[in-house]
DNA sequence: CCTGGCATACAGTCATGCATGTAAAAGTGG
DNA sequence: CCACTTTTACATGCATGACTGTATGCCAGG
């Protein structure tokens, strides 16, 4: 075939990663060759091996589309009476990350990097998804600080150990619905359910 | 070589299951051959195709050895008057859980299915974990009822969202955990974070 | 004109499944 | 209890297929 403009290239470029989250999720990472994920992009292999490297560094490539920091969550609502009730901050950005992963793109990624795919070449899904719990349970931590400073939370209840029941739950929630999302809606009972422990941690 | 007798067969069978684990922990499912498992367990190819009929199906016996309904545990405690302390029980019950967990075989063999298996021939992890979690989440559900019969439960809690709060927290623990389980042992902060979450879901 | 963006061909590696070999255990008849 | 047969519990070799990485060709854009 013969040669594309930059713009056709990064289109490519795009389809194939594209391809790759499809095919993935339905066969797993390493049961999928490039030529599958080639001809579902609509192209060969040389395409694959002209943007990428190898394997590993297409799955990274295709995780940088989806990075997703707690703090940004927080800013992104942009309401600073939060400062004062930092149990709804935490309730409202979880709502926000809720919306997001409700998203194919960043649902397919996630229940990649979580269900289907396993240490290879020199990437570990599991010191990522390491990186992303200890990102979470930091900042929640900092939140539920501050919420026991304003005599918001339980006094039998130490911030530290309601950011750790709260990023359990969180995680036990997220994976459940990667599992089968259309059991029910992330959005929907992660609202509940954050709400409920929250109000749980509440002194009254 | 020889013939050896049954127990010899019998001894190379479970050789053959130790090293699988042991393998599948360490390189994966998908990437590790059942040459190298074989190597592992001090046989060739031939003995594993003489124990199992494929890869698959040595997947599954090595999930046999570590089944462990939730039902057993509450039964293996033996204290009848847990009837009338369901919470209790509840916690009790997991405490089993969290010990039979810590030991190297349980715990490798769910790590190995959460973390490093894909879908491959007619095995489904997914499912697998799916069924877990529902039997769990039942049971629970049904402790939970009880307690609220009992007037154990806040009032503004219900016996199903107990259940699901309780089960994603537990899910979410597990997964930590599994991910790197040097950082922290399961009994303790599994059997500290039980025993908050349930002190938060009491009447007081 | 030359280089970027791909297609195609090829070689090397590796795992699977089966077929076959084999020696000892387990059965069988006398 | 002994000779003989059958079965068991593997080891070994081979055919097949799949995937990877690379080398090379080709053609238009810049």
């Amino acid at each position: 075939m013969a040669r594309r403009t930059k713009a056709e290239a990064a289109a490519t470029r795009e389809a194939l990663l594209d391809a790759a989250e499809e095919v993935f999720l339905e066969k797993g990472v390493a049961r999928t060759s490039l030529e599958q994920i080639a001809r579902h992009a609509g192209v060969t292999r040389g395409a694959v091996y002209w943007h990428f490297r190898n394997k590993a560094d297409l799955f990274q490539a295709m995780l940088k589309r989806v990075r997703m920091p707690f703090q940004e969550l927080v800013e992104e609502i942009g309401d600073p009476s939060l400062v004062e009730r930092p149990l709804e901050a935490i309730r409202l950005a979880l709502l926000k990350g809720f919306e997001r992963l409700e998203q194919p793109r960043y649902r397919r990624v996630h229940a990649i990097l979580i269900h289907h795919c396993e240490v290879f070449g020199d990437i570990d899904p599991l010191a990522m998804q390491n990186e992303m719990a200890d990102e979470a349970c930091g900042a929640l931590a900092d939140y539920f600080s501050c919420a026991a400073r304003h005599g918001q939370l339980r006094d039998d209840l130490s911030p530290e150990h309601a950011a750790e029941l709260m990023q359990a739950m969180l995680g036990g929630l997220f994976h459940d619905w990667l599992r089968n999302h259309e059991r029910f809606s992330l959005l929907d009972k992660g609202g509940e359910l954050v709400a409920l422990q929250l109000d749980l941690m509440r002194p009254r």
